[in-house]
DNA sequence: TCAAAAGTGTTAGATTTACACCCATGC
DNA sequence: GCATGGGTGTAAATCTAACACTTTTGA
């Protein structure tokens, strides 16, 4: 009897919390509106492209790090404080590539027991990625989640309503755009060394590149600058450490490069 | 005296349609997200790409057609509901390239003098653009606005809110897509020379292609089935017609085909 | 001495670009 | 005959892909 008391007192609790949460969503942020962020991070030492996700409470399954839209916040802005907030890293690379707006895509969470009413009606979507530091950054789980991590791309776990759709094309529009642009600033560390930054391309693209003409292409774009420094590693020779050059690189980005990998 | 009276009623006939608009808007789609379209047309007399545009009520400058998202529709299928409105054409191409959420971009209508209230809050909208055959199109204006028509992209009007943006976002993404992949289906009518083929190409890329290239490069990805039938024009040989290969167009259009041009 | 790093050389093959030449045909 | 369309030839320049050789250096 006391037992099933204290239950009740907490499901009350709980009740009353998602209640305000819903209240203060619904004064601060627009109805209908959401965006959910692909958040990149690149383990060199596993040599995993990792992606942050929540585990949301009440449910078993795992989501993207998203958020809503502040009555007067510019969209790109929503995004960046979500990415904030979720990974506490600064120097976020951020792209919207598609926005998500089947009529039915949030039908689970209607239909679902969350208290927070303002959740409960239809939203449309807009997919950004972001690329980050893995090192830098400290995975935050948000109101609404109960766990927050990086998963490895090839190792994903359950994922909830259209979230794995959302994924896969940022994926996708990650692996386009390095087609014809450099990538790197914000998955990388300040300094890398050049075989972390093969590596990352390997894995973006999923196919081995040849390390000496991947050395002359990279070279060849001039967006490195390499440091006077080393890092030791193992037994053998240390590599040298480089630097975007970030007006090069920032040229590069905006103009393209044509299809270069 | 009279004609003072005659002019208060028309504006209060004027107000009453607009606050009946007002509700039919409010009670059927979904507030603060809307959709425009750059729709393309290829005017191939002229050798011009044109865009079509609205010229809004109560107002000197132009806009893109747009809509907005019923409460239970899906996203793509407003904007397609949208495009069949305002052109008539069905075997519309339509794609969506990037949604504009800047907080203060529909201002100028909010302090505006319109009485359609749902129209006097944020919007963000998702931009597409769409391929339509020019010839098959009707420009028909909506109720917000006094005229529909065809406008060459290299002498627009005044343009409203952030249209321009969105139209130039518009076609750098067109273009960027001709270079990964055909584009022409849609933009042509169901019969085509070759050579009109290539001003659409040249036009929407802004260049001179090498005929000679052009023509086997083309005819390399098997997209095209040449007609046995000739279209007369002028005092000279009659150009064959082609069309589309619809299965080979459309997996080279989902697959891609590096890029070509 | 080993293993990885850094840099360069080389070559076969493919692709791109620019021209140019041929024939056909409607008027 | 002439202007346009349709089709092919070709050579130079450039780029790609694959491999291999050299030197450096930390443990």
């Amino acid at each position: 009897m006391y037992f099933e008391n204290l239950e009740k007192e907490m499901e009350n609790e709980e009740n009353e919390k998602e209640l305000q949460e819903s209240h203060y969503l619904e004064s601060n942020f627009l109805p209908h509106i959401a965006l959910d962020c692909v958040v990149f991070g690149f383990d060199s030492e596993q040599l995993q492209l990792k992606v942050l996700m929540l585990k949301m409470k009440h449910r078993e399954d795992w989501g993207l790090p998203g958020g809503f839209v502040g009555k007067r916040e510019n969209l790109e802005d929503a995004a960046i404080r979500v990415l904030k907030e979720r990974t506490g890293a600064k120097d976020i690379y951020l792209k919207q590539f598609k926005t998500f707006g089947k009529a039915n895509r949030t039908d689970e969470i209607i239909e679902g027991n969350t208290n927070v009413l303002w959740l409960k009606r239809r939203f449309i979507t807009v997919g950004f990625y972001a690329l980050v530091d893995y090192k830098q950054v400290k995975p935050n789980k948000d109101k609404l989640s109960s766990d927050c991590g990086w998963k490895d791309i090839k190792d994903l776990p359950a994922i909830m309503l259209d979230h794995q759709t959302i994924f896969e094309e940022g994926l996708e529009s990650l692996r386009r755009s390095l087609m014809l642009r450099p990538v790197g600033y914000g998955l990388l560390p300040e300094k890398f060394t050049l075989s972390e930054l093969q590596n990352l391309y390997e894995i973006i693209l999923d196919r081995k590149l040849n390390r000496g003409n991947f050395y002359r292409k990279v070279m060849k774009y001039q967006i490195l600058e390499k440091l006077n420094e080393i890092r030791n590693i193992g037994a053998h020779k240390a590599p040298f450490l480089y630097r975007f050059n970030k007006e090069r690189y920032d040229d590069a980005v905006t103009n393209g490069l044509k299809d270069i990998w």
